[in-house]
DNA sequence: TGCCCACCTAGCCATATGGACAGGTAACAG
DNA sequence: CTGTTACCTGTCCATATGGCTAGGTGGGCA
């Protein structure tokens, strides 16, 4: 599907390229998206440091990632999914880029690890995902022109986890609805099922419903458990 | 690796400076300690930029901050409470310094905002408190001048956290114990109190007691919240 | 010595929770 | 039209949980 198109950018450069505007000999031109500057500023400066690399824009929000994009047309948009207070969105948005900039290779930066967002990342066309706690320095610069190749960059323990993922139990599609996430939440502010209900305008059945298939989706049978897996894996 | 090394030798470095003196127009040394390279070269590259302020070390693990504090008597100590897995110990590191060298004033840059931990750093003699997400860029060169300078810097909100837990209702001295801290972490793992029970060697009613004591301690009366609130205040 | 504190235990009771059953709806894609 | 998906509802039952009162222990400290 992709590959073709990936192996086709690197193999021959083609000079009428409407989008790519980049030589053989320029940059690759990298998007970087956090909303810490640190990060940013961090990021930024071990890329330049990289031979080959350039840091055109940086964005920290949702929106200024679309117009960062749109604007500079970057080889790399180099990002944390947690922009908001939402990782859903961060998802979207990564479907959104690989669909109207095919060209524009993304890789995550993530704070935390998920084997269920790293598995929906790539589903949606990521092509790299690094933790921000295990990268070295001088991997990084490496991991951008490697993605920019079309090659798939997996921090260490991430290609281990996707692996077991596709190849375990749980076919993998188990994807928490806008609903159970709902519920999820309150579920962490420690309401009970009836509060539940009351706020968000079902019977105490329907909630326990939601809540059971959370359990098997994210493999949990405690709520507690369930609190401290969905906090790992970023979905609060 | 090299970068260390390189910025020191830039950076100036005079071994005839006693250790926390400094001479009116020498710049503030500061360490900084953060288990995220990122973070590191981000924090190293914005100090740099600010006047009067350099960088003489870095350090990534706690012990490696105590032979860093030895070695370079740093004015200012830019450190990240949870350089292992338990922020426990990044506390002890800060009392342990604030007692050894008193000359070292310390900054913390947090990941995360818990009403606990910063009450406990101020009283173990730390200065600053800001968060990672929310400072700005310049801020940081600021903040480090000020707490050179003995002055007390918190992170927008932290303030008022502080006073609001000091004057109210909980006279704060609300410590949670190592023994709540175990139930607690069983308990985000999703056991039961029977199995929790069994897990430590107590009976249940043990385990309701010591929940019952976390539970008044952290403001909640749900398992569920308490495992939120635990990991939001760095306890997991 | 007496006090405080972390720790441990017991019993009681109302309610919450987890798990299983067996359904129904609307929206949407092939 | 048919299948799928997210969503919703109900009933039943065993067990877990939260909240309470009322104790006992040993160690550290004034």
């Amino acid at each position: 599907m992709n590959d073709a198109v990936r192996s086709d950018q690197r193999g021959e450069i083609r000079p009428d390229v409407p989008l790519g505007r980049r030589s053989p000999h320029s940059k690759t031109r990298v998007l970087v998206a956090d909303r810490n500057v640190i990060i940013r500023i961090g990021v930024r400066a071990i890329l330049e440091r990289a031979p080959g690399v350039a840091v055109v824009a940086e964005a920290t929000t949702y929106d200024a990632v679309i117009d960062a994009v749109d604007e500079h047309g970057p080889d790399v948009l180099v990002i944390d999914l947690d922009l908001g207070d939402d990782t859903t969105r961060g998802l979207q948005l990564c479907e959104e880029i690989t669909n109207r900039y095919p060209h524009t290779k993304i890789m995550i930066l993530a704070s935390t690890l998920s084997e269920f967002v790293v598995v929906d990342a790539m589903r949606r066309g990521v092509t790299g995902y690094l933790l921000k706690d295990d990268v070295k320095a001088d991997e990084l610069g490496k991991a951008v022109r490697t993605v920019q190749d079309g090659e798939v960059v997996m921090g260490k323990g991430i290609g281990n986890l996707v692996a077991h993922s596709l190849g375990s139990h749980r076919e993998m599609g188990e994807h928490v609805t806008d609903r159970e996430l709902e519920v999820l939440k309150l579920v962490a502010r420690g309401l009970s099922n009836k509060q539940i209900a009351a706020d968000i305008y079902v019977t105490e059945s329907t909630v326990k419903f939601h809540l059971q298939n959370l359990s098997r989706k994210l493999g949990s049978h405690r709520r507690a458990e369930l609190v401290h897996k969905a906090t790992a894996a970023g979905l609060l």
